[in-house]
DNA sequence: CTGTTAGCGCGTTCAA
DNA sequence: TTGAACGCGCTAACAG
C-alpha cells in the first residue's frame, strides 16, 4: 500500500490501480460527469431531473454517479438556483411541550414537501429571536415561522417588524404563530375567547372566588387569556374587581412559585387558573407538596391541552388548542402563498374541556 | 410617487429620489461595495471582518450595510468558503420528551458556536433514516447527529455506515447516540448496566416474578435493557427462565396496549419493568383505566427517567440517563474533533431512582 | 439531445 | 491597504 500523500490540492491522486480513488473533500459533479464521459451539463441535467437525456448516456451518468458516491452540493445548488429548499423554525424551547407540538406540525408539513427545518430555540429571549431571524435571512430560508407570544416590547417588535420588513422584501415568506402583529401571514389562537369560555364554565360550576396566575405582564399570550377570562366571569355575574392576579414566569417553575405563594398567603379562592398548562402542571405539584388537595380544596384548570396532561391525576381541565395543526397551518401559510400577496391570518378556535381538578362546588 | 415597473433583470430602479430602492431579492455585497465606493473585495473583507481595512472605508461599508440592510448570504458563503455553519441532527420524534431533552443539548451546544441545526425526525422509519442522512450530506453539514437506538436489521446498517463512510471521506464529521455500531464518534448510555442494577434492586425490595414490557425485538436499547434486567434478577438469585416478556412498540401506546394485555391474562407478576419511561407511562394509564393499583397491586418502573415524569403520581421508579448532556457530548464529539481522527467513545453511566411505583414486599 | 458558456453570491489570492 | 481576477459547485441560457 501506498503511502503517497496527496496532492496539496486536494484532488485525486493518480494511480495504477484498478480505481483506487483518494480524495478529500465530497465528490463533484464534475468527476461524476468525467466518470461518465459526458458534458458537465448533461450530468446535471441527468442528476437533477430537468429534462431530455439520451439512454446511453442517462444510465452511464447514474452508474457513475452511484459508483462515486456522488451527493449534489444542495448549498451550491441553491446559490446557483436562486432559491434554498429550506424552512426556519423558531420556537422558545424544544422541551417545552406546546412548542414540540407545534414544531412536530411544522415538520410533517415540512417534510412533505421534501424540505429541510432549521430550528433554533430562543429560550423566551428577545435578543436571540432577533439574532436568529437574522441567521435565517441569512441562509435564505425560503420559509420563516416565528412561534411564542409577542410582548408589549415596543423596542423590540419594531426591530423585529424592520427585520423581517427586509426578509419579505428579499422574497421571503414569513408566518407567525401568536398574536397578528408582525405584517406576515399569522395563526392566531382565540386566547381571549377560549378564557372567556373557561371562565364562564367555571362559574357555572359554582366557583366565585377565582386565583389567576399569569405570565410576565408584557406576554400577550398571558394577557389575552386574563383579560377573556376576566370577561368570562363578569358575563357570569362575577365581580372581577378583586380577582386575585398573581404574576410569574410562563414555565412550569413560575406556576410552581405563583401556587406555593398562593398557599402562603391563605387565598380563599375556590379555583385557580393558570395561563397555560405548563404553569398549572408547577401548580399542581405545588399544591400537592402543600397538602392542598385538587380539586378537593382548590380546583384548577390550565390552557393549551399540551400531551403531557394525559398522564397527570387528577385530569387537569383546559382551553385545547390543536397546536400539531397550528403548526402545521403556520407552514402551508408560509410555503403555498404567492410572494407578494398580502398576508393573511388564521384564526384558531380554542375549546374548554372540563376534566376532574375543576369540580362542581355544592 | 412613481408607478414605475422594475427591470425584468429585477435589479434596482435608477431614479432621482435620495434613496428610493425598490429591488426585488436580497441585497447584494455588490450594491453595498458600490454604495460605499469601495471594491468588492474590501466590502468583504471589513463584512467578514477577515483583515486588514482602512479607516476612510471600513466606515462606510458598514453604514452601507446596515443602510441597505445587507444580509450576507450564508450559502453562498459556505460553497466560496467550503466549509458551512450548519449541523444536522436526526432524531424519531420531537414530541417524544426522551428525544426532545437530547436536543435541547445538542441545540444548547451548537448555538454557543453560533452554528445553526437541520432537525429532522424519522418517526422510526428506517428509510426516512437514511434518506435523512442523505440530505444533511447533500446540505454539507459540518456535523451529523444520530439518535435513536439501533438495530439488528443488518441491511440498513449497512446502507448506513455506507452513507456514513460517503461522508466522513468527505470531510464530515458524524456521532450518534445509542450503540456504537457505525463507526462514528458514539455516545453510549450502558443501558445493559443501568437494567441490571434495576432488577438487582428490584429484587431486594422483595419482588420475584416480574414482567417485562419490551420494544420490538430488533431495537438494541431495549434488547439491551432486558438482557441487563434477566443479569440483574439471576444475579439475585431469581430464576429469569420464566420471566414473562411482551414485545411492543417502544412508545407510550406500546406500554398502554402491553400493560392492558397483562392484566387480561391475569399475570401474577408483583413488578412490572418497562424498558423506556413513554411506555412505562402508558402502562400507569392502562392500568390505572383497569382498576390495577400502582404500587398497592403492581409495582412499575421505566428507564430513561424523562422530564414528564415529575408530574405523575406515584412518583415513577426510573433509570436516570442525564439526557441533555448526552446531546451536548454527542455535538462536542463531532464538533471539537479534528477530521481524521479515530472516533471516540463515551459511555454514559444509568442511575438506578427509586420511587414511590416500586413498593417493598412484606 | 448535447456541449459551451455564462452566471449565482461570495471568499481569497495576487499584484499593485 | 486596496482592487482585479479567479475559484467554489452547480444551474441555466445559448448555440450546435
Amino acid at each position: 500500500m501506498t503511502t503517497a500523500r496527496e496532492s496539496s490540492t486536494g484532488r485525486r491522486t493518480d494511480q495504477d490501480g484498478p480505481t483506487v480513488v483518494r480524495r478529500s473533500g465530497p465528490v463533484l459533479l464534475s468527476e461524476v460527469a468525467a466518470h461518465a464521459g459526458v458534458s458537465l451539463a448533461t450530468a446535471s441535467r441527468v442528476l437533477s431531473g430537468s429534462r431530455s437525456v439520451g439512454e446511453p448516456h442517462r444510465g452511464r451518468v447514474l452508474a457513475a454517479a452511484q459508483e462515486l458516491r456522488y451527493t449534489p452540493n444542495a448549498q451550491a445548488q441553491a446559490v446557483a438556483r436562486g432559491a434554498s429548499n429550506v424552512v426556519g423554525l423558531i420556537i422558545h424551547d424544544v422541551l417545552d411541550p406546546y412548542f414540540s407540538s407545534i414544531a412536530g406540525g411544522v415538520m410533517r408539513e415540512v417534510e412533505e414537501r421534501e424540505l429541510v427545518v432549521f430550528l433554533a430555540s430562543t429560550h423566551s429571549d428577545v435578543d436571540r429571536e432577533l439574532e436568529f431571524v437574522q441567521t435565517m435571512r441569512s441562509h435564505r430560508v425560503r420559509a420563516l415561522i416565528i412561534c411564542g407570544s409577542r410582548t408589549t416590547d415596543r423596542a423590540h417588535n419594531e426591530r423585529l417588524v424592520h427585520e423581517l420588513e427586509g426578509y419579505a422584501a428579499a422574497g421571503g415568506q414569513a408566518a407567525v404563530i401568536s398574536q397578528d402583529r408582525l405584517g406576515t401571514h399569522a395563526v392566531v389562537p382565540q386566547n381571549r375567547a377560549g378564557a372567556r369560555e373557561l371562565g364562564r364554565e367555571l362559574v357555572r360550576l359554582g366557583h366565585r372566588r377565582f386565583a389567576v396566575l399569569a405570565g410576565p405582564r408584557g406576554l400577550l399570550a398571558s394577557r389575552d387569556r386574563l383579560t377573556g377570562f376576566r370577561e368570562g366571569l363578569a358575563a357570569e355575574g362575577v365581580d372581577t374587581a378583586d380577582l386575585q392576579v398573581l404574576h410569574g414566569d410562563f414555565t412550569r417553575e413560575g406556576g410552581e412559585r405563583l401556587a406555593a405563594q398562593l398557599v402562603a398567603e391563605g387565598s380563599t379562592a375556590t379555583c385557580v387558573f393558570a395561563v397555560n398548562d405548563v404553569m398549572a402542571l408547577g401548580a399542581l405539584a405545588a399544591f400537592r407538596a402543600a397538602g392542598v388537595r385538587v380539586p378537593e380544596d382548590v380546583s384548577l384548570a390550565g390552557f393549551d391541552d399540551i400531551a403531557p396532561l394525559r398522564d397527570v391525576v387528577p385530569s387537569l381541565t383546559s382551553v385545547r388548542l390543536p397546536l400539531a395543526e397550528m403548526g402545521a397551518r403556520a407552514a402551508q401559510l408560509a410555503l403555498d402563498t404567492e410572494p407578494q400577496t398580502t398576508s393573511q391570518t388564521v384564526r384558531v378556535d380554542a375549546e374548554v374541556v372540563l376534566r376532574d381538578s375543576t369540580r362542581r362546588l355544592a
